[in-house]
DNA sequence: GTCTATAAACAGATAGAC
DNA sequence: GTCTATCTGTTTATAGAC
C-alpha cells in the first residue's frame, strides 16, 4: 500500500474530507475497531499492525506513535459524522410548525436507534467515542466541537420547536441530553439489557422494541398523546 | 497493617458483609479509584500499591494478582449496593396504589440522581461499574447477578403498578432501562452535558435541574401531568 | 504480613536494509 | 513506503530477608 501522511491543514472547511485509505485506512479502522473493543491501553501496537495486514513501523511512520493514531481515529469519528449526516445543517425554516418539528425529532431518533443499534459502524464508533470520553480530556475537545455540540444544537431547535420552549434554554438542552442518554444506553448497556430482556442480541424485532419504548417517551416528553 | 485473605465461603448469605479493612481495603479502595479514572489496563501495580500507601507484593499476597483485584473490586462494588439498598428488598404490598408506586419511582429517581452527580462514590463507582461492563464479560457476571437484576425487578414492580401495566412485561422492562439510560447518562457524559450547559461541573442547582428534568420525563412517561 | 530486589515478559519507538 | 531486527524502558510476578 502506499500513502503518504496527510497535510495538517484543510484548505476547504467545509467539504467533508474523503475517507482514509490504504495502509492509513487500515490502520485506522483497527484503531477504532480495537481501540473500541479493549480500550487504548490495552491494546498493543503488534495487534494493530497485524489488524491492519501491516507491520509495527508502519504506526510510527503514518502517525508518529500510538497516540497519533488515536488522534486519528477520533478524527476518522468526526469524519464519519459528517458524512453522514452532512458539514452544515440547514437553519431551521421559520414557519415550522410543532407537529413537523415533532415529526423529524422522531425520525431522527428512528435514525439514531438503527444506527447504533443494527449492524455496522454502530457497534465500534460509540464504543471508541465512550472510552475517548471517559478518558482523555484533550481528545474530547475534538469529539465535543466537531460532533456532539453542532448536532446537539440542531436537536434543541426541533425540541423547542416542537415543545414550544426557548431552545437555548437549559431546560431545552437537559431534555435533550435525557433523550440522547436514553438511546446511547441501549448500545453501552447492551449487554444488561440483552441479558435482561431474555434477547440474543439486536435483531429486528428487538431494535423495533426499543424505537418504541424511546418514541412512547418522546411523546410523552412533549406532551403529546400520539406519534405524528 | 494485618489481615489474612478472606475465607472463600460467607456462612450467611443474606447477610451484607462487612467492609474491607486493612491494607487489603487499601488495595479495593484505590484500584476502585483508579480502574474507574484510567482503566483497568493503564493502571500499573505500582501506582496502585501507592495509592493504598503499600508496596507491589501485597497485590499478590492479598489478591493473587491483579486480575485478583480486579474482581475484589467488582465484588466491593456489589457488596455497597446491597449495603445502601439493603441485601433483600421487600416485596410490594399488593394494595399498593398507583400514586404510591408512582411516589416511590419518584423519590428512588431522586435518590440515584444525587447519589451518581454528587461528591462521593458516586464519581468513581459507576465510571467502574461502566468499564467493566465495556469490558470483560465474565465480571459482568458478578455485577448483573448482585447489582443490576435484582434492582432492576424491583423497579420493575413499581413501574408496572404506577402504570397500570403487566411488570413482568417486555415494554416495562424497557422502560425501566430506559429511565435509568437517562440517568446514567448524566454521570458519565458529566464532560460534555456540563460543558455544553456552560456549568462548572455538577453543584446543587445543577443537580436540581437535572432532577426536575427526569422527574419531568418520568411524569410524562407514566401518563400523569404533575408529580405525585 | 510487609517489604526490597530481581526475574522474565512485554511495551513503544527506531535504525537501517530494501 | 514497507519491513525486520533491535534498543530501551516498563510491566507483572516472585523469591527471599525480616
Amino acid at each position: 500500500m502506499s500513502d503518504a501522511p496527510p497535510p495538517d491543514a484543510d484548505p476547504d472547511p467545509g467539504a467533508v474530507p474523503p475517507a482514509p485509505t490504504g495502509t492509513r485506512g487500515a490502520l485506522i479502522r483497527a484503531g477504532l475497531r480495537l481501540f473500541g473493543k479493549t480500550g487504548f491501553a490495552a491494546t498493543s501496537t503488534r495487534e494493530l499492525a497485524e489488524a491492519a495486514g501491516t507491520n509495527v513501523a508502519s504506526i510510527a511512520y503514518h502517525f508518529g506513535g500510538k497516540d497519533g493514531l488515536r488522534r486519528a481515529c477520533v478524527e476518522e469519528v468526526a469524519r464519519r459524522f459528517q458524512a453522514v449526516l452532512g458539514p452544515d445543517p440547514a437553519p431551521l425554516p421559520d414557519d415550522l410548525p410543532a407537529a413537523a418539528a415533532h415529526a423529524r425529532l422522531a425520525f431522527l431518533t428512528t435514525a439514531m436507534v438503527r444506527f447504533l443499534l443494527g449492524r455496522g459502524d454502530g457497534e465500534e464508533v460509540p464504543a471508541f467515542l465512550l472510552r475517548e470520553v471517559l478518558g482523555e480530556p484533550v481528545l474530547l475537545d475534538i469529539v465535543y466541537d466537531r460532533v456532539i455540540a453542532p448536532r446537539h444544537a440542531d436537536l434543541c431547535a426541533l425540541w423547542g420547536r416542537a415543545s414550544g420552549q426557548d431552545p437555548d434554554s437549559p431546560a431545552v438542552r437537559l431534555a435533550v441530553f435525557a433523550h440522547l442518554g436514553q438511546i446511547l444506553y441501549f448500545r453501552l448497556g447492551a449487554a444488561i439489557v440483552t441479558r435482561r430482556m431474555g434477547w440474543d442480541g439486536y435483531g429486528p424485532a428487538e431494535i423495533a422494541a426499543v424505537e418504541a419504548r424511546i418514541l412512547a417517551t418522546l411523546n410523552a416528553a412533549l406532551s403529546r398523546g400520539d406519534p405524528p
